[in-house]
RNA sequence: GGUCCCGUGGCCGAGUGGCUAGGCAAGGGUCUGCAAAACCCUCUACAGCGGUUCGAAUCCGCUCGGGACCUCCA
């Protein structure tokens, strides 16, 4: 790959477009990229606003590795139940997983390690469902509770933090470099809050600057408690992602994202943490995603109007919403999530939903139509195949362009979607694909697929196949008696067996070589 | 109060000084027993006002409008 473009994102610390460069490189020189992407608190099923972000990263590891790179992409499960109000540290709030334990979700189980188990299990489904790469290490808050306080007890021996009766707490004042990424950094405007605007901050008496944040709670009254030099309680919020990062992927890494609501205070205080322990930097580059709004609205918890991964793709039946038009293609809903550009706000909303659903069918067509053709196709003009594999290159270096160009997804996707489109024109010449031409074809795809994950070739499509829906039995004995009708020009019954078949939820498609049908 | 982002055709969304992205929808057409699908054609926009420039959606200023963070939240 001579040419290949620089991949430039927008750092979060400059506020300015700039290349990403792997700082180190394996044995055999292949660049290498460390990345660490923050997860989710797993105390409730994973919402879509979720998955875009977790989606940015996955389009960050694609892409470099469409360059070439080796990524070294670690996230988490912050399975821990912090406090709501963690950014003051003093106590404040309620612990998240105690407060779902206690609503009316959480009496089907046990205890918070219940809980947290079930809602994992819920978000690797869900990832695997939206054909989001797996992160090469996924580490979870609470076996990683030996490394933050071994980075508690190093912060109190460098002078960073204090013990009070309540905690430990990073003193900000140490860090000369905190606000760098947020630009919060005056410590009056902080103590003040939103002066009114929000909640009276509480606050510790103890605690020596009001920015002072908590690495480790004492609190007898948490559910999950774990023994520390500092006396029985749990780790500070900000703490297992610089813990962990460090951990997997070294002191600098090369690059660190997540929502935007994490910009402040997680982020800026990981930096702390992380630069006060090892005197390094942390990360050379910040990344954030823009949140998702759902027509119009902002999609927030405490709204309650937040849509999951299943209200959009499980069947009414197990929960999924109609109102929504669940259930919905996955791979649709994926393609929806990523049409935005990360670094702009999304509007999701049901009308962008659907479109979504009839792009992904051209992606499933030309699928379709490439391995029709290539197991029955004839040899072809050599020429026609060398075009068409020309076309498909420029098609697919212009995805890659785009994509490197701060995660352009709109651009991307339009030169991904030419290329599908132009699979189909010649799929449905009188001559079709010859089956070289099919071959490039799905090369294209392969490699479109790998690098935005929409195909649904890493899935592997036999699930999409007619042949497993329950009900193609009966449409297929329908299909056969309107065909027979058909022959025998008895418009009428033909138009009958059509309606019987529409009732069924199923689109008949007549085509030369036989009807075929899909669902509505 | 502080910090920041954005206003593009019916809708979604690219485009950072000249060469009409793309998708969806809509209208017309071809095809079809009818329909669906497919294919072809049509729809030339950049919130408003002023400025810079040979030339601005693109740069500058102002006005109007929307939104985000500084609470929970990706």
């Amino acid at each position: 790959m001579p040419d290949a473009p620089s991949f430039r994102l927008r750092n979060t610390l400059t506020r300015e477009v700039e290349p990403l460069v792997p700082s180190q490189t394996d044995a055999d020189g292949t660049p290498v990229l460390r990345f660490y992407s923050c997860g989710p608190t797993v105390y409730s099923y994973a919402h879509v606003g979720n998955f875009r972000t977790f989606l940015t990263a996955d389009l960050v590891v694609r892409t470099g590795r469409a360059l070439g790179w080796r990524v070294d992409y670690v996230s988490n499960v912050t399975d821990v139940g912090h406090l709501t109000e963690d950014d003051v540290a003093d106590g404040g709030g309620e612990d998240k997983m105690a407060r779902a334990l206690a609503s009316k979700e959480g009496e089907a189980f046990a205890n918070v390690w219940d809980l947290a188990r079930h809602y994992t299990d819920a978000l690797l489904s869900d990832w695997r469902s939206l054909g989001l790469i797996e992160p090469n290490v996924r580490p979870r808050a609470t076996e990683h509770v030996r490394e933050q306080i071994r980075a508690v007890e190093g912060l109190m021996e460098r002078g960073h933090a204090y013990e009070t009766e309540d905690g430990v707490y990073f003193h900000v004042p140490s860090f000369p470099d905190y606000g760098k990424l947020s630009g919060n950094s005056d410590a009056e405007r902080l103590a003040a809050g939103a002066a009114g605007a929000s909640r009276e901050v509480v606050q510790d008496e103890s605690k020596r600057d009001p920015r002072d944040f908590a690495l480790w709670k004492k609190d007898p009254g948490h559910l999950m408690q774990w023994f520390s030099p500092f006396g029985w309680g749990f780790p500070g919020w900000h703490l297992e992602c610089s813990v962990m990062a460090q951990k997997y992927l070294g002191e600098t890494i090369d690059l660190h994202g997540g929502g935007e609501d994490l910009t402040f205070p997680h982020h800026e205080c990981e930096i702390a943490q992380a630069e006060a322990l090892t005197g390094e930097p942390f990360a050379r580059m910040w990344i954030h995603t823009r949140f998702l709004q759902v027509e119009g609205e902002k999609m927030s918890k405490s709204k309650g109007n937040f849509l999951t991964v299943r209200d959009l793709t499980a069947t009414p039946e197990e929960g999924g919403r109609e109102d929504w038009g669940a259930p919905v293609d996955p791979l649709a809903l994926r393609l929806l999530l990523i049409s935005g550009q990360y670094g702009k706000p999304f509007n999701l909303t049901k009308k962008a939903l659907a479109d979504a659903a009839k792009n992904r069918q051209r992606y499933a067509e030309a699928l379709e139509a490439v391995r029709e053709a290539g197991e029955s196709g004839p040899a072809g003009d050599p020429e026609i195949t060398e075009g068409l594999r020309e076309t498909l290159d420029d098609a697919y270096a212009d995805a890659l362009d785009g994509m490197a160009d701060d995660l352009n997804t709109p651009v991307a996707l339009a030169a991904a979607l030419r290329g599908a489109n132009t699979i189909l024109s010649v799929a449905r010449q009188p001559d079709g694909l010859s089956a070289p031409a099919a071959q490039a074809a799905m090369e294209y795809l392969q490699r479109v697929d790998d690098l935005l994950g929409i195909v649904g070739l890493a899935a592997d499509g036999a699930d999409e196949d007619d042949s497993a829906d329950p009900l193609a039995e009966e449409i297929d004995a329908l299909l056969a008696a309107r065909q027979q009708a058909r022959e025998d020009k008895d418009w009428a019954r033909a138009d009958a067996l059509r309606d019987e078949i529409d009732a069924l939820g199923i689109v008949v498609m007549d085509t030369p070589s036989g009807p075929t049908w899909r669902r509505k």
